[in-house]
DNA sequence: CGATCGATCAACACGTGTGTTGACGATCTT
DNA sequence: AAGATCGTCAACACACGTGTTGATCGATCG
């Protein structure tokens, strides 16, 4: 990032260039770097916490990245790219209904989300879309490509409204928040590997969503008592 | 917080008991303080920013306060058993089905949200229940209530489902962070004073977990376009 | 009107975290 | 084996944020 020449930086420039181990062992402090700024946010991270992880002294880690900021960038960066990526595609598809690729939206975004465990954790957890103060372009282009993403799913669930496919008794912004809400939330609850699958996850909130959680959503509605349990 | 004897501090002490000005302007500190905290996140508000706000050079705070964690633990504390009285109240009534209870106990939270502001979103924004490697009593404590708030909730959803209101095809724990997964991220969107109140927010939210999104949820599925919009 | 007291701030001391430097061993090269 | 190079770290310089002190200024009071 700072663009300055200083030796340190000049023998990692060096490195950029060429190398095997050094791409892996980079790699490697990044994870580490990840991980730890999702277990204790950015600013809590101290370079030297990831220096411990990863057995090196700090002064190492300048060795493989210039800073940590490059190491939060590089975690964080592409992590939007991804969902706008999930989300665009099946947005050509126009002959789906609109509630179709809403589902389908809501589902590859949580399976991104575990797939790029645990960097888009990191992005929802530190706000990134409230960087409104910096004026970099690294920010600028963050908000402008936050805002389109939301912008697309609002026109889906329009979408899916007009279609007839969901209620429009309940503010489009405020349905939108239900939905991602139960998806975002999951930044604090769900690891990759435990008891669901990122799928499962976003399959049943969709059902729930869809269909509510009352046993007798469905137009039997007698016989409550006799449910199954 | 720090016990040893200081000047500062002893001035603070001595206003204390007595004044009243100095309790307003105290209460004017602390209301700034918990914006910047709900706005900036804890770390990243420093002393300055609150003293610049108030219109006070940094020193005059400590006039105040003792310390920023100081100005913190005021913030959130309290907030917890806000949320612990409201849902306690509803368990006490054992004559209401479990899904009523849980209906109520998710209104008053919202509520409860909506009356604290900010203070209860500090709370979910600086996550307050993974504070997991103080040892402080206070972190103790908060872990404790916040693990006992946690299973009251949960057995108000078992209860529910074992009372045939809720489907019982969805394990319980995904359902508590489905129904909580959209209450709490209205931390990152929903400002008192706007649009909707507490209430409505939750209400629709509740509508919405329990009949679902679908538009043909309901028995009456005919008249859709009469809906109001 | 000099004394007291409450609120304020300029200046300081300190701790902590960041990024840089230069040098030191180990391995690889010719 | 002499030299180059790579990964490493001890030590330093620096910035920044916190909390403390002592003094100042104005109002209230005897």
């Amino acid at each position: 990032m700072t663009v300055s020449s200083k030796i340190s930086k000049r023998r990692k420039t060096k490195q950029s260039d060429g190398s095997v181990d050094y791409a892996a062992k980079r790699a490697e402090v990044l994870r580490i770097a990840a991980k730890l700024f999702k277990e204790q946010g950015f600013q809590a991270t101290k370079l030297a916490d990831i220096a411990r992880e990863a057995g090196l002294d700090r002064a190492t880690i300048y060795y493989y990245t210039g800073s940590k900021e490059e190491l939060f960038h590089e975690t964080v960066e592409g992590v939007l790219d991804a969902c706008i990526d999930a989300a665009t595609e099946l947005h050509a598809d126009a002959s789906l209904r609109s509630i179709e690729r809403l589902h389908s939206i809501f589902v590859s975004l949580m399976i991104s989300y575990e797939e790029n465990y645990p960097a888009t954790f990191v992005y929802i957890q530190e706000q990134m879309h409230q960087v409104g103060s910096e004026e970099t372009a690294w920010a600028q282009e963050i908000m402008k490509k936050t805002r389109s993403f939301d912008q697309m799913l609002l026109g889906f669930i329009r979408g899916a409204m007009d279609e007839g496919d969901l209620r429009n008794d309940v503010p489009v912004r405020l349905v939108e928040n239900a939905l991602f809400g139960m998806l975002n939330w999951t930044h604090r609850w769900f690891i990759p590997g435990r008891a669901m699958t990122g799928r499962q996850v976003a399959e049943a909130f969709w059902s729930i969503f869809t269909n509510g959680m009352a046993e007798e959503a469905a137009p039997a509605r007698s016989n409550r008592s006799a449910a199954r349990h």
